[in-house]
DNA sequence: ATGTTAAATTTTGTATACATTTTTTAATAT
DNA sequence: ATATTAAAAAATGTATACAAAATTTAACAT
């Protein structure tokens, strides 16, 4: 899935660093400035540029230069309201391929997130995982990296809105019972599980976006 | 939507000629070979590429390098249950904004796509325009683009099969049976056309790349 | 003071040149 | 003949340099 180009790692690096608010939110980026920053020059920042436009992690400021494009809870909610129609259906297309192999993984994926201290990153990546190793068996190339896109829109959100823990833990319960289900060939009672997790997700973080944007 | 900066031309012919099949389909593409067939320098052309790959149409070949992504049945159904699913959710956040002159717009879209004359390209444009129209109406800038993507990548299935005439009628009467519905104010209803639309759209396709494909 | 226009500066876009990596070719041993 | 390895070739990634475009600044008129 990452390539192993050199420039790869300028890729994560200026990804995480939009995650973490370090770049200025609403004036342009220059692409020498981020050059001399990096230590590259502005080729390789260019093409990084480029791709985090096309993900959405930033947007066209004005005829040309790019910004960060900013958190807004509409953005938020779309994410999730995507993700609330795909992702039970990229289930239900995995569903019949899922062995106990990939459901070990899973399980040891959820062991991991149970440890208590996670930075936001880490409890963000396992998330994913957990999901993904499920998605990935339904062998829908497509689909999936629509829905990987997704999830990596919305690990910006997740950094923004430090998650209170006790959501952490219902969020936990929620993935016990997924696999539960699926274990038990349930796939309606799976898709309903899925569908209320990442809807109840949406609504506390659009909540909180509503009352604590930064402008 | 479209910038205007001079490899914005480069973009649009790549892409065409992607569509058009003028690029070897199993072999990866050399940037040299691309940048003296187009009469610019590798820089553009990389540019190009990354943009290009992320939208969907290359994938990536081996370690480096990368190819023209080939058509598949499986991909086609994604993209066609993914519309299935977010454009009549789109549909119903912008049926309560839309008013007399953006329907107005629409109707002139229908009538010129009622032209007899139309080149696979042309028609395509005009059915997006259809679509897009009515969707902007939303103020979803998220969900618009990522629909938006995946009309993009259907235009490349769609000039594959080229269309049965007796489709391009049916699918004429469900656009103006869904703007009768908006116009009526029904959203259910809206929907419910909306949705066959696009599945019926999906299914004919499917079934002619299923019996239909290259390899 | 404010709005408009023109010059200056900055910033981006592209070409050329070089470094690094990957792929191919050919040579050798089994 | 086939497989393995090393050398050669080709292709990509990156830096520097230059051209075109966009933004900013300043000058001027109202």
């Amino acid at each position: 899935m990452t390539d192993k180009q050199p420039s790869e790692a300028l890729y994560q690096q200026l990804k995480q660093d939009i995650r973490d608010n370090k770049l200025p939110l609403s004036s342009p980026l220059k692409q020498q400035q981020l050059a001399s920053d990096y230590g590259v020059s502005r080729i390789p920042i260019r093409d990084v540029l480029q791709r985090l436009k096309n993900e959405g992690w930033l947007m066209q400021s004005g005829k040309c230069g790019v910004m960060v494009h900013p958190l807004s809870a509409t953005e938020a909610e779309d994410l999730y309201i995507m993700r609330m129609y795909l992702e039970p259906l990229i289930l239900s297309h995995a569903m019949p391929k899922l062995n106990h192999q990939i459901l070990g993984q899973a399980t040891d994926i959820l062991e991991q997130l149970d440890q208590p201290k996670l930075s936001i990153a880490q409890h963000g990546d396992l998330n994913w995982q957990f999901h993904a190793c499920l998605y990935q068996a339904a062998k829908r190339p497509t689909l999936f990296n629509n829905i990987a896109n997704l999830h990596q829109l919305c690990s910006r959100y997740i950094g923004f809105h430090s998650v209170e823990l006790n959501y952490e833990k219902t969020s936990q319960q929620e993935h016990y019972q997924l696999l539960d289900a699926i274990k038990a060939k349930q796939l309606g009672r799976a898709k309903g599980i899925l569908k209320q997790h990442i809807s109840k997700a949406g609504e506390v973080l659009v909540a909180y976006l509503q009352k604590n944007m930064p402008v």
